[in-house]
DNA sequence: ACTTGTGAAGCATTTCACAGCC
DNA sequence: GGCTGTGAAATGCTTCACAAGT
């Protein structure tokens, strides 16, 4: 899954928490920061924020911080936000719906570019403003498009399948909402986001 | 955020990956399995396995592996997954409402005890059979109900204040799906689902 | 005086490798 | 022969601490 075996992983992911933090001074108007202000923004060390920052470049100054904009420039475009991103939705249940709707994606110049589903109760249907195709048609609309993101969120007991329709499709990278590991094989990037995952992990510290 | 220093966060949040594992292989009605055959399931390798069990207590008899049943009733039980957990929502809109429909709660023996919100609009709607709450009265809510566990469903801007409503009302752990770092006191456990943050990681990685 | 960028130290986690048991 | 459980090695990540820049 790791790419650049230079850069931990983590610190990709923590370079988009420090990008939220920027976007946030840059509403307020804070022209400058430190190290130190976005680390506390991101709940994390400031020596972690310099360390990470460190892997891309120089983009402060000593003595006097870092310009916020330029910064909030720079991770976007490390993070190649500053271009638009396809993402093809699989399953059109509760959770793509959400989705679907989530203004977040947008804001961060995600755009949906096709919502698929295998039921025929569904396909056909208008959702948020998106025709809902027929996942058989997942390969050709793909052919076209060359979308490289796609994001499961069918029930469980489909999810494999779907990712390997995904693989074959040509997708690049998958985020998976359902419950399971899924096997791709080695130039798919897979990332893993488990609802129940994380209340369990809850739960456990939550003896009494 | 950890609890017990003696067996990484990680390996907790495996343990529910285990979990699932064991569950597929029992509907499959294997009998006995081994490290590495729950590991390829969950993605890692067979030392990690063993030694993320190990942490725990000895379930395996080398030589012949692990009995499923037994082995999916001991993670049950280091998870406290054998009682049930109540959990409050906060924030009823299109993610709310998705984890409030999603089996994979009930599941998992996570019942949602009560579902606040604070836009008029809504307070008072019913909603995949729960009545929304105003989230003035949380504090008198969880005075009967002791719930420990909270999550946030509510717009970025919100989550901070929801977040410190959570804590006031005795919150042990609370789970976040906006896109803000929180700022919690250190007894109250903060876990973190960002899918914009997931898929900007995605996103670095897609260098054309 | 203050803050960055970074080598080096410190710490944590993962993987190896094998003794011991079936 | 096959598999577990686990010290020890290897790897990876985070934090420290300070030289250098403003």
């Amino acid at each position: 899954m790791t790419r650049n075996p230079d850069v931990p992983e983590a610190a990709v992911t923590r370079l988009a928490a420090y990008l939220e933090a920027l976007e946030r001074l840059e509403t307020q108007e804070v022209a400058t920061t430190s190290s130190a202000e976005i680390a506390r923004h991101a709940g994390v060390n400031a020596a972690q924020v310099r360390k990470d920052l460190s892997y891309f470049g120089e983009f402060g100054r000593p003595g006097l911080g870092y310009d916020v904009a330029n910064l909030r420039r720079s991770l976007a475009r490390i993070l190649h936000l500053d271009r638009e991103h396809l993402v093809i939705l699989l399953g059109s249940g509760r959770l793509g719906t959400a989705l679907l709707g989530y203004p977040g994606l947008a804001q961060r110049a995600f755009r949906v570019a096709g919502v698929f589903d295998s039921s025929p109760r569904v396909i056909g249907q208008e959702l948020c403003g998106h025709r809902v195709l027929d996942v058989r048609n997942l390969q050709e609309f793909n052919r076209e498009h060359e979308v490289k993101i796609g994001i499961i969120c069918v029930p469980t007991a489909q999810a494999q399948a779907a990712c390997d329709q995904l693989v074959a499709a040509g997708i690049r990278a998958i985020l998976n909402f359902a419950p399971v590991s899924l096997r791709a094989p080695p130039h798919v990037l897979v990332r893993h986001v488990d609802v129940t995952r994380e209340l369990q992990a809850l739960a456990y510290y939550l003896a009494d």
